[in-house]
DNA sequence: TCCTTAATGAAAATGATTTTCATTAACAAT
DNA sequence: ATTGTTAATGAAAATCATTTTCATTAAGGA
């Protein structure tokens, strides 16, 4: 959690008037040191592993919290059920760009021409904030296909 | 429908010894006259209007068909439903870019440097392919944000 | 230490989607 | 055209992720 002990996100929660909690440090602990996508459920597990007593209902709830704060990112891949990043994670830092298995559902953070990416993307962006009268706050970009494991099991 | 009375589609589904039915019609026909982004529900009311005897169960399930079968796309937009759209639409040919307002939920299919985006994807689309080896099938691209009318209402 | 109220946890409710199962109807063979 | 096989259907029940309710707890300012 940042080496600190005091993290800036305590600033962010104490001006708006919300409470350093035990469940919030705990879910943000978990995301903090995951490279995964993780599901509700997930992080409610791994929390639950070193917080026994809180609950999923805690998890759901700060978890929409943070993402309306623009500290995570809720994303779909297709399973049924929403996926959680931090959009300024040490552990995968910059874009969060998907290549998704449709057959084992495994998720690849890909890095191939995600600079180029980027620079389209900005110019979309501002684009569309221009033409449509949007201010744009988040992007997604997927792509789905079917890993070599997967091809080997039809 | 195309104006013809024997569709390409039937010998697509012929093939692999499916069925032509009433039901699976009347859902071709309602992606195809429209340019809106149907859930399944909303699919299942349009169609009961011409054949009240359909029901949403099978509505699903063709959903879900015609998604394995290439013919239609699934979709994510935060609303915590699905929506469908025909590939190949007559209403809407070409890509499915999508600009979503997280206030009213409305979607825009917006046309702003889609060639651009569409060539640098094919480029990517094909980095992927090879360093993961995938056979990629599809792919996803939205914006998020408020819309001019939702900026309002703060 | 006390007080206010934000935050929590458990249980119930909700809502989209899926499963079950008995019935119907496409369509290939007759 | 009639029949037989079985894919497809519809209704109801089941499932599963997420949200709501509400009584209780605890963060943090006074």
């Amino acid at each position: 959690m940042n080496g600190k002990n005091n993290p800036e996100w305590h600033r962010n929660f104490r001006q708006r008037g919300m409470r350093i909690t035990e469940p919030r440090k705990a879910i943000l602990e978990v995301l903090n040191n995951t490279t995964e996508h993780l599901s509700a459920e997930e992080i409610y597990m791994s929390v639950h592993r070193t917080y026994p007593n809180v609950g999923l209902t805690t998890v759901y709830r700060n978890l929409e919290l943070l993402e309306e704060m623009g500290i995570i990112a809720k994303f779909h891949f297709g399973d049924g059920r929403s996926r959680y990043e931090l959009i300024h994670s040490p552990q995968k830092p910059g874009h969060h760009h998907h290549l998704i298995c449709t057959g084992c559902k495994q998720i690849i953070d890909y890095d191939d021409f995600v600079e180029e990416e980027i620079e389209l993307l900005t110019k979309v962006e501002q684009a569309l904030s221009a033409a449509h009268n949007f201010q744009i706050t988040g992007h997604t970009i997927q792509f789905y296909g079917i890993c070599h494991a997967c091809r080997g099991n039809l």
